[in-house]
DNA sequence: TTGTATGCGTTATCAC
DNA sequence: GTGATAACGCATACAA
């Protein structure tokens, strides 16, 4: 059910005396009294029905003068409408949940913020969660935003075998995948173009000489951790005289990151890479502190470079050289995704692939040798 | 209403023959059936309010025996708890209300995580909103949350003559406010001690041997910039010998900060700060762009200090002197005000203070003179 | 254009 | 311990 737009006065509350049910009006406080379509209507002297047709605007259903007087008792009693009865009696309710992994990845921020806008202007209220990690208690996640009666669902950062998802289905909410995909094609998705971002990435990087080149790469359970990872030995396997390295993260994490430069840090010397392409941001700043502690400058002994454009990134020593996700763009199109589904539930499923840009700033250089 | 422990495995869904009501079972796909209390009654051959005190796991009501009966025949047949309907009978709701000015500012971003986080374990869900500036969208927004039945609101960031506040007062809608307070005590709030964020930040730019410090203030609209600087300016008038001077910033933004930064820059120089303690971090940043611009070096030429502890603050270029604010004990000590206060709707307004800490990075050095 | 009647799925209050 | 029944507030098909 859509915004409604009651209209009524805050300063003129039940002015009059009204009969009002007595055993309501004798157990509930003045202010929070529930004044219901059947108490304007006996007092607007109609029907229930035609008070509810009025308030909704409905077009050609109610007269324009019984409307006026309706509206006016309305605001009189102080009339709130209860959008839980009518999502009982319509079965369709204007929340939506939104499952993101956790607001506290600069990441996820934005995200939320272009979802939850783009959500709202179109007449919906956003129910965020960041679920647990064990698998029953993200079952339980989606089992109670539907006993909530959610229209449908945007998840966030979604992996492969979650149970999230198998629940979602079972119970056919739709739903919209947003920055993570699946291997499979059973959900729509909002993704980044993750091949272009590596090639974008290492056609720099050649351009500035480097031929030995590491990869930190995220968890593989995530389509972006494992996508990024493909492509970057995909690609790197076509440079005649490239050498590429992959150590892996473990997380999306500062610490991941600190902990996966130090074991590329253990290797020899003189075949250590003299770039790294670190899958996100935050393991990017990772392998910064963990260059740092070793006493390497970046961009002179080594490049670094990172992934999605945080904020404040650009600003940390040195600037990060990395690939800029159009986060707003995305939020967009999958609120607009998912609006589709709820329109039409036969919809396929869809995948929309947004194009990265490359941010060149001071965290890489040519090679020293 | 509190969430349920309704339990029922995922893969068996209607096995049997079952009587479902006719026009329902025509109407609607199978994986859509909605199957309620009174099909498993009928099922199991008790009365429906036997299977809802039954799936309630209501104490000493009904007998272990037929308990399991039900919660088998439940599971059987793929019942799921309607938590809009229980809501309209019970009147009682399991939302909460979270109102953030902007997810895109990263020091929201872990504001929420610690309230949805926090209220998810005490049985709530999140219904995140952020509001737009204009005020009678600010009421529609309290309207369309009072609609929906929510228990209760945190507002984060409010400011003093916010419509939002009046109209959850009028509607009697339990209310924390978080991060920022207001003057008059309407309200419970969380927020952090500013006078003494003020004067760690005075303390430790006195003991590196500054006099001349300017303060580069926030919206005096909201409470954590009028705090500060009345806070600056009473400490400052007490220090012998100092002299402070007071830029506004238009907001709590990278960009304001870089204009404030500026208009300070365009004064005398032998006059000019040597210290500068920015409201808020983005201010900080956005400061720091300026005097670079401006070829100045920080700390060299001049100290700055900003205020939150922002993510990744530590790793831009000086990593940022700052005051850390306890983000998590704040959301901690929110979201169970707001319990409190669903518990009990009599307790009065209360305020809770938390102490800062000061981070000292390199931003912050003796002056040069 | 307005009114009548009914049900959405649940819980609470009784009675048994 | 269990059953019968009446709300909760609203929207909708249909009748008038």
């Amino acid at each position: 059910m859509r915004a409604r737009h009651v209209r009524h006065s805050s300063s003129s509350r039940q002015p009059f005396a009204i009969k009002i049910a007595p055993h309501r009006a004798l157990h509930t406080m003045p202010s929070m009294s529930t004044v219901t379509i059947k108490d304007v209507a006996r007092v607007a002297r109609v029907n229930p029905a035609t008070v509810s047709k009025a308030l909704r605007g409905l077009p050609g259903k109610v007269s324009q003068e019984t409307r006026e007087r309706i509206e006016q008792v309305a605001r009189e009693l102080g009339y709130r409408h209860n959008a839980v009865a009518a999502t009982l009696r319509t079965r369709r309710s204007d929340l939506i949940g939104v499952i993101v992994p956790d607001l506290g990845n600069p990441l996820f921020g934005p995200l939320v913020q272009g979802l939850e806008r783009q959500l709202r202007e179109g007449g919906w209220m956003s129910v965020v969660v960041q679920p647990p990690e064990d698998p029953s208690s993200r079952r339980a996640v989606i089992t109670t935003l539907a006993a909530r009666q959610v229209a449908g669902l945007i998840i966030s950062s979604a992996e492969s075998d979650d149970p999230m998802l198998g629940a979602a289905a079972e119970m056919g909410i739709p739903l919209v995948l947003v920055n993570r995909g699946l291997n499979e094609r059973r959900f729509s998705c909002v993704v980044n173009d993750d091949r272009e971002s590596v090639m974008l990435v290492l056609d720099h990087l050649r351009a500035l000489g480097h031929t030995r080149i590491a990869h930190l790469a995220g968890p593989m359970s995530s389509s972006t951790g494992r996508g990024r990872r493909q492509a970057f030995e995909a690609l790197m396997s076509k440079i005649p005289g490239a050498q590429g390295t992959v150590v892996d993260a473990s997380a999306f994490t500062r610490e991941a990151g600190f902990a996966a430069m130090q074991s590329l840090l253990a290797r020899r010397r003189a075949r250590r890479a003299t770039a790294v392409f670190a899958a996100n941001d935050l393991i990017a700043v990772g392998a910064l502190d963990a260059l740092r502690q070793a006493g390497l400058r970046v961009p002179e002994d080594i490049s670094v470079v990172g992934h999605n454009d945080m904020p404040l990134v650009d600003m940390i020593a040195p600037p990060l050289t990395t690939v800029r996700i159009p986060l707003a763009r995305m939020s967009d199109h999958a609120a607009a995704l998912l609006r589709e589904h709820l329109a039409d539930p036969s919809l396929p499923p869809t995948q929309r692939v947004l194009t990265p840009t490359l941010v060149v700033r001071a965290s890489t250089a040519p090679p020293l040798e």
